[in-house]
RNA sequence: GGGGGUGUAGCUCAGUUGGUUAGAGCACGUGCCUGUCACGCACGGGGCCGAGGGUUCGAGUCCCUUCACUCCCGCCA
């Protein structure tokens, strides 16, 4: 028997009625009624109600604990009265009589209430985070996450993969995020970098002959904190495979997801094959390469209708002209919706940095016209062009947005949700997931006007890669692809270019010597050398499925010990001063700040 | 690097047009209370109103600067 507790706080229900116990735990509550108190103890695994009273000798010091006192308590299992059980307690028929108590841990006054539903700052939520994980719902949080990745490791292993890890300290990669670097003692004037994710060292073990890998991989990015993107770290299920096309990647990555998700949640899968959307598509219908698949509402491309002659748009038309597109967003069935809805959203997107929202809606009397501040513009056979070319009918209302291309999409993507959420058609209760697909290889930078890879420069293009057309290289498309859900991005994965020589031409086209390849991915060129399978994966972000999963909408309230926004561990004191010796030894001096 | 929000008791917040001694709930302390489960009642301690400067007879409140936290943009192969 342990010294500390025969049952957890969780356990005790009627069947050990009349047995003395031990219990240990924290004082959650306390109600004392001056010659009667009860005390409800917590640990991991729940709550149980003691009680004592004044004929008690222990009676007057019990009294005197403050809450979140580590106590042992014996005593023995009381069946309750039927009107005082408790049903929301999985201990809530019993309680303990307590005979005596002992004190395992005192407490300081507490700096913030363990035992509320309160919202209170980051600031003093991080600095104690010992006393924040006692609370319910990130303890069970993090519980969730727990389970998720016992879950997902078991799957993997039933799925053939092998689970490896891969060094923390590695190279520096001059494509992709700010690295994470570690001085060298030993090399001076080096250093080593944290893997921003396992890329080269995954393809590696496939050149390696393991054909399935897969790990829970700490992933190390210096880039500016999002409510969803943890500053410094975070966790992928990274998995790579031998001899596979894109679609038998799908394959296993939509049998994992549907499984996690269909045993971790309540909420729905809206598809269980998940729909495939190319790139280009995605930024026409949603404006977007994440769109949220819960929200029916699609964008078209009605540019083409501003060169008719019955339309008298005349601001429209002459941006038209100047290269501007127009598109729309319809909602359905929004003729009685109040004057003050529409305007909302206007006043809503010129805030949000465009010019606004035009808007109108279809009413047919004698005939079909437009009502609305910009109806009067359209005439019927136009109108009548429109709802052929957006699926619009009589009593829907039209959206309108004319501008640059990628100032459009941005104002549209954002404004279907706001739509969306003001017209209450979010499918709240099921996941969508989906493939992006056919992302392009390359991406001409709006500032340098440089071409430089749009996602992963180790993509297989897509064609026939021995006589591959890269004269016109903004065209070319790569077996890349995003897994989206819910809007949120869930990974980026790919065909890895698997050919050194085709590698070289596209590094080239992004302005990379061959000797700077060489140079730099030297580990991964020279592997490739000497006989690489075609191979291809994926890396799910753990942190951002158990957020779906426990519905959050931050990322600290699924990670245990988070850094706040300008990545700084308030409970550890992290990043800190390191003392001059340390400094010495690694060859290194900080300039003093001007 | 840029923009928005917030900052008042240990915690969560209120504080009117600039006007007496800055309030409430929870927590803490003392007392009463033997069936509560957000127990109840009474009393009490607790404040550099984030910091600095300015306007004013007078600033928690107005102005400027600055700091912290947070959300967003940039960034995130």
């Amino acid at each position: 028997m342990s010294k500390y507790r025969t049952h957890t706080c969780g356990e005790l229900n009627i069947s050990n009625k009349g047995q003395k116990i031990v219990l240990s735990g924290w004082i959650n509550k306390k109600r004392d009624h001056g010659n009667l108190l009860f005390i409800d103890l917590r640990d991991n695994y729940g709550l149980t109600q003691c009680v004592v009273d004044n004929e008690n000798k222990v009676f007057k010091e019990i009294e005197k604990l403050s809450l979140e006192t580590v106590i042992k308590i014996s005593g023995e299992v009381i069946e309750r009265n039927k009107d005082t059980i408790n049903e929301n307690l999985s201990t809530g028929e019993i309680e303990i009589s307590i005979i005596n108590f002992e004190i395992l841990g005192q407490t300081k006054e507490l700096p913030l209430p363990v035992f509320s539903d309160q919202e209170y700052s980051e600031e003093i939520r991080l600095k104690y985070r010992f006393l924040d994980l006692r609370r319910k719902k990130i303890h069970q949080n993090i519980i969730l996450r727990s389970k998720v990745i016992s879950f997902i490791r078991s799957e993997m292993n039933n799925l053939g993969f092998l689970e490896f890890q891969t060094p923390i300290l590695t190279s520096s990669s001059p494509e992709g995020a700010r690295d994470f670097l570690v001085p060298s003692r030993l090399n001076p004037g080096k250093f080593y970098a944290l893997p921003q994710a396992p890329q080269q060292f995954k393809q590696l073990i496939m050149v390696s002959g393991f054909d399935r890998y897969f790990q829970i991989a700490p992933c190390f990015r210096d880039e500016d904190a999002r409510a969803d993107r943890s500053p410094g770290e975070f966790y992928q299920l990274d998995l790579e495979m031998s001899f596979v096309e894109q679609q038998d990647v799908f394959e296993v990555v939509e049998k994992l997801l549907v499984k996690v998700f269909k045993n971790f949640s309540d909420k729905k899968l809206l598809f269980e094959t998940f729909p495939k959307i190319s790139y280009s598509d995605a930024m026409l219908k949603y404006g977007s390469d994440k769109p949220d698949l819960r929200n029916p509402l699609i964008i078209s491309d009605i540019t083409k209708l501003f060169e008719r002659d019955d339309i008298s748009f005349e601001i429209f038309k002459n941006l038209v002209k100047k290269g501007s597109i127009v598109r729309s967003i319809v909602t359905k069935n929004t003729k009685d919706k109040p004057r003050s809805f529409f305007d909302g959203i206007d006043k809503w997107a010129k805030e949000h940095g465009s010019s606004g929202l035009a808007y109108f809606t279809l009413e047919k009397n004698d005939k079909i016209v437009g009502k609305g501040p910009v109806g009067k513009f359209f005439s019927e056979a136009s109108l009548v062009e429109l709802m052929k070319i957006t699926n619009a009918d009589i009593g829907d209302t039209v959206f309108l947005s004319c501008g640059k291309q990628s100032d459009v999409e941005k104002i549209l993507s954002i404004a279907r949700t706001r739509i969306a959420e003001e017209l209450k058609i979010i499918k709240e209760d099921y996941f969508a997931f989906c493939w992006i697909v056919d992302y392009p290889m390359f991406e001409i930078d709006e500032q340098t006007k440089k071409i430089s890879f749009s996602h992963n420069p180790f993509s297989m293009p897509q064609g026939d890669i021995k006589n591959l057309d890269l004269t016109d290289p903004l065209s070319l498309k790569a077996y890349q692809y995003d897994i989206v859900c819910n809007g949120i991005e869930l990974s980026s994965g790919a065909i890895r270019n698997h050919v050194p020589e085709l590698m070289f031409k596209l590094f080239d086209i992004a302005g990379y010597s061959k000797k700077d390849v060489e140079e730099k991915f030297s580990g991964m060129i020279n592997a490739l050398s000497y006989g690489a399978p075609p191979h291809g994966g994926i890396a799910p972000g753990i942190d951002r499925i158990v957020m779906l999963l426990a519905d959050e909408k931050n990322i600290r309230e699924v990670t245990m010990f988070p850094m706040n926004q300008n990545a700084q561990d308030l409970m550890m004191n992290a990043p800190s001063t390191i003392s001059d010796n340390q400094l010495k030894e690694l060859n290194l001096s900080i300039k003093k700040k001007t």
